[in-house]
DNA sequence: TTGAAAGCGCTAACAC
DNA sequence: GTGTTAGCGCTTTCAA
């Protein structure tokens, strides 16, 4: 493999003028660049990476944790995470926690610590508890409060509770006299937002909270919280966590002899591709996930490069609440249930 | 940040038994080597990567190109990948391709060698011509031929053409008198193996081979060619080249007022987890992802760790056909269409 | 079993 | 604009 001093002797210069030319760097000349990029050319020389890192004590490269399934939510965060830092020059290491793993999320951050980089990403987190690796470079948490111990902490994401109200409220307007939900796993924080937004909702009017039946996101976890639901007269509409679940949840409907959206309304959240097209079509809450991805990146690109420096305002991502043909009125036979609103502050399930 | 001759000086041995330790070599002494690890754990010690990649040459990393989608089978592959490469050691490093992108895959291998890693993952990859980077490390093809020019190349997968084949037969079995097909981009490999499987099922039969609808895996394109299909009152039979398309195409023919399975079967790709719950569920062919990765990765890093060294043999990983609800005989109406079967050797859309 | 010396290929700081 | 001199923190080689 040839090295640095190998172009300059070939083009005629010293070693630094060719680092200077592969950093962008200022001062050299037009003719001299032009003769160090075609001799760098001519013998095939890359940089190495680890050399510059050793010398530079910056590896130019991000971390991200995260979740080793495909679920498309997380899913979509990793690529458009990927994508931006591409755009910055910054190069992707992963790691996957996986559910229920022992090192759980603190074990991938050791691992990125020790593979050296210069910021970490963690997406979607779960609730561990206290972190308990030491991170001395910035972090970016995306969709979790802020609670991490790290010189530098930086979060973005969507009020996933907000767009939850937005949704519960979507079939209340609709007249349906309570929303039951299928929440997701509650040591995901965006599991409680989602939940906490639906409870607003129905707090907001006088709702009792009907209670909720937890999933995995999975849409057998959906289809299993939807036969129970199937077998309540009551329930005429569902606000489920995600797209899967919602999915599992009118299937069980279905298969229970309950149309939908004619007997039962359902809601999803992501707006998963297959939303549009799976019968009937999904309402659901559209995410912003690349545009999360991409502020946040740029906010921790930020905090690696200017660490003193304030950092850029957020961003308010917007809301999208598409509708589709899961959603309608509750059967005007329902009647027997309506109009219970015990003004209480049932808080069972609360973060 | 400690170094590990701060970690030598706490212990009181050399410097080159502090690296000793941290590599597993032999020769260090039960006592010296627990000194040495209290040491670093007392000043919080890691072991420098760049440093070490620099001086051994080797940076213990593997690099991955993927697509920028949230495609299940491609990030089925990556989560497979990176759970395989943290079971020996190796690190991931993840460039995404996006298609249509001018530089192509060769840009993003271009960028991991500049990274440096000791080899390259290329998954789910597409016909681009010619590659034109010179890649120095061990390449590792997912779900292709091996045409690349690297020093070692390896290959895993399933075959395809065979899960199609078993698809369409399946279809035929039931009483079809032939099968149409939504085919995948057919710049991808993994498309066009399915497609050769349709037709080799139909050859077979003596059956003369339907026009093909090219989709672009996503549900939207599936539909799209559904309302194509839907139209054609002779077809009776679909198979689509992925799930996404197949519940697209399901949902056009639903549409259309074509029940599902009763006048139309229709039969997907991949099992992705919502296949099963989508209405009708989906009958479909799994693809063992975890499986094909894992046995990849393995071949890479054998590849990369005993270069002289054989392969270790091919697994042959299960094909297994999932019949749920979308397939069913063919209405009994359909008869005219039958009979239809001019022994021919169409060879329209071949590779 | 352990240690000493010599780089790995680059960037940083400064001189010219 | 360009070159010189030191390291960056490890692994390698060889010696003890």
């Amino acid at each position: 493999m040839p090295r640095s001093v190998d172009v300059a002797r070939m083009a005629g210069v010293s070693q630094k003028t060719v680092s200077r030319v592969f950093n962008d760097e200022p001062y050299v000349s037009v003719e001299v660049r032009r003769r160090v990029l075609e001799a760098a050319e001519a013998l095939g020389y890359r940089l190495n990476n680890a050399a510059r890192a050793l010398a530079s004590g910056r590896t130019r490269s991000i971390g991200v944790v995260t979740l080793g399934t495909a679920l498309y939510g997380p899913v979509s965060l990793l690529m458009g995470i990927e994508r931006a830092a591409r755009n910055t020059g910054y190069a992707i290491r992963v790691v996957n926690t996986v559910e229920g793993d022992p090192a759980g999320a603190a074990g991938a951050v050791d691992s990125l610590l020790d593979q050296g980089v210069d910021g970490i990403v963690i997406s979607e987190p779960i609730d561990e508890g206290p972190a308990s690796t030491r991170v001395d470079v910035p972090v970016l948490v995306l969709g979790a409060p802020p609670s991490f111990a790290a010189p530098r902490v930086v979060t973005a994401g969507v009020s996933s509770d907000l767009m939850a109200r937005v949704a519960t409220e979507h079939l209340l307007d609709l007249g349906h006299a309570t929303v039951h939900h299928v929440a997701g796993p509650q040591r995901w924080y965006a599991a409680r937002d989602r939940l906490e937004g639906w409870r607003a909702a129905l707090a907001a009017r006088g709702l009792d909270q009907p209670p909720v039946v937890e999933g995995d996101w999975s849409a057998a976890s959906g289809y299993a919280a939807g036969r129970e639901l199937a077998a309540d007269p009551v329930v005429t509409a569902v606000f489920a966590a995600n797209d899967d679940m919602a999915i599992g949840v009118i299937r069980a409907l279905l298969e229970a002899g309950r149309r939908v959206p004619d007997d039962v309304s359902v809601v999803g959240f992501d707006d998963i591709p297959l939303s549009a097209f799976v019968t009937p079509p999904l309402t659901t809450v559209r995410q912003p996930f690349d545009a999360v991805a991409e502020e946040g990146l740029n906010l921790l690109v930020h905090a690696i490069e200017k660490p003193e420096a304030d950092p850029p305002p957020a961003i308010d991502q917007p809301v999208d609440l598409i509708v589709r043909s899961s959603t309608a009125p509750p059967p005007p036979r329902t009647t027997p249930a309506r109009g219970r609103r015990t003004p209480s502050s049932n808080r069972g399930l609360s973060r």
